[in-house]
DNA sequence: GGGGATCTTGACGAATCCCTGACGCAGCGC
DNA sequence: GCGCTGCGTCAGGGATTCGTCAAGATCCCC
């Protein structure tokens, strides 16, 4: 889930675009001034920032190069300045786009989209990593050491559905059907197989696994 | 220096912008329709499109959606129409910006720069070298040694699709989809002697492949 | 229309992978 | 102690998949 920091004075405002976002399935967070909002991106880093200008302690622009300085989060701009001075002034400043108000919401969802869009080019997918080996899920790659590792596309996919849920416990039903397919529910044999091989291959020891445990009788679970 | 193709059907508006963009210092490119623009981003890869929507061959989001099967250059789209349901459409088809008429130039350059720097950060550098070959995306070129190697088209556009994503496992239908189309989603065949043609041209020995690596029974990797 | 390059298609060993059954072991209830 | 269940291990046969080659079919430029 995408999150969005919304910056605006305007709490009418700042409610109704809380709503709207979450409707449309984006975790958010808002400020309400450049301070709080440097803060609040400081301490938990959103994936995009509206941020109005009209700020009460600080000029719009200043909040942007400030954010710039240590990050390239995309930010949308809004404002009810149409001068196209202020629009220059806020694009160098490091901004990404820029919306006057009044705005109609499907326009800016639209730019928010385009704008995640662009930015998911460049946002590596967090790769897994235990002490023993490395799981970068975007790459569909394993290392062990530095060195690749090479799975077959059963283990990996097993290897998938592990790593997907981290420390949650997965049923032997879920990974017979996720892998298999749900038509096999029953063959618990080839759980026991493939989850071997994968042991031999990323455990440090297999015997005394430590990231890939079963839990007797129910399934199996990814400790990171 | 930075080229920009306008692709507008008003050829005193495309005037004016050629002659602002090139005051600028941009390499400015030019096209009247839907058609002779994607030949002309084609043919020369621009840094950033302004695309007109109102043209008179074909649907502007269609424009984009052609351009997107094989370029993420940023656009601007400009358009006389304000409807919501307009940009909507063009941003998801693509786009990047979108700039209503009549606009103000120096928003228009403000709003190009901006593009531009973000787009600087996801560029690929023009040319993507290993230790046995280079691969030139920009200008459509592979060397060997500091000789160039002929590829044919579609030996070439499966590099492209492999390089596009170096390090990352690209599937078979990945690319069967990308270099022969959707319907093709079966022909594995084709992948095998077209990788075989690559491997002979590019690898010191296409016996052991060190960068055109194949991951069985998934599909393929680029290890620059 | 001719000739060359390019793209399809089929066939073949070789390598790899998936499934299967058998065996031993540990834990548990009786 | 004994049977039962569930888990880990192993090895081999059958099925896929891969690399390779070569023969048409097709396209395109002259």
């Amino acid at each position: 889930m995408t999150s969005v920091l919304v910056v605006d004075d305007d709490s009418y405002l700042l409610r109704a675009l809380r709503i709207t976002l979450q409707a449309h399935g984006y975790d958010v967070a808002t400020a309400a001034d450049g301070r709080s909002a440097l803060l609040a991106a400081q301490q938990h880093p959103p994936g995009l920032v509206i941020l109005d200008l009209g700020l009460p302690d600080m000029d719009g622009a200043a909040v942007i190069r400030k954010l710039r300085t240590w990050s390239r989060v995309p930010v949308l701009v809004l404002s009810a300045r149409h001068g196209s001075q202020d629009k220059v002034d806020a694009l160098d400043a490091g901004a990404d786009d820029y919306l006057t108000k009044p705005f109609g919401l499907e326009e800016l969802l639209a730019r928010l989209r385009a704008l995640l869009r662009r930015s998911a080019d460049t946002d590596q997918p967090a790769a897994i990593m235990t002490d023993a080996f490395t799981v970068d899920l975007g790459k569909h790659r394993v290392t062990r050491d530095g060195q690749d590792i090479r799975l077959t596309p059963t283990e990996w996919k097993m290897l998938e559905v592990l790593v997907r849920n981290p420390e949650k416990l997965v049923t032997q039903q879920q990974l017979l059907s996720e892998v298999w397919g749900p038509a096999y529910a029953k063959e618990t044999n080839y759980l026991r197989v493939y989850m071997a091989q994968l042991r031999r291959k990323l455990e440090p020891e297999a015997a005394t696994p430590r990231h890939l445990i079963t839990e007797a009788g129910i399934g199996y679970r990814f400790q990171p």
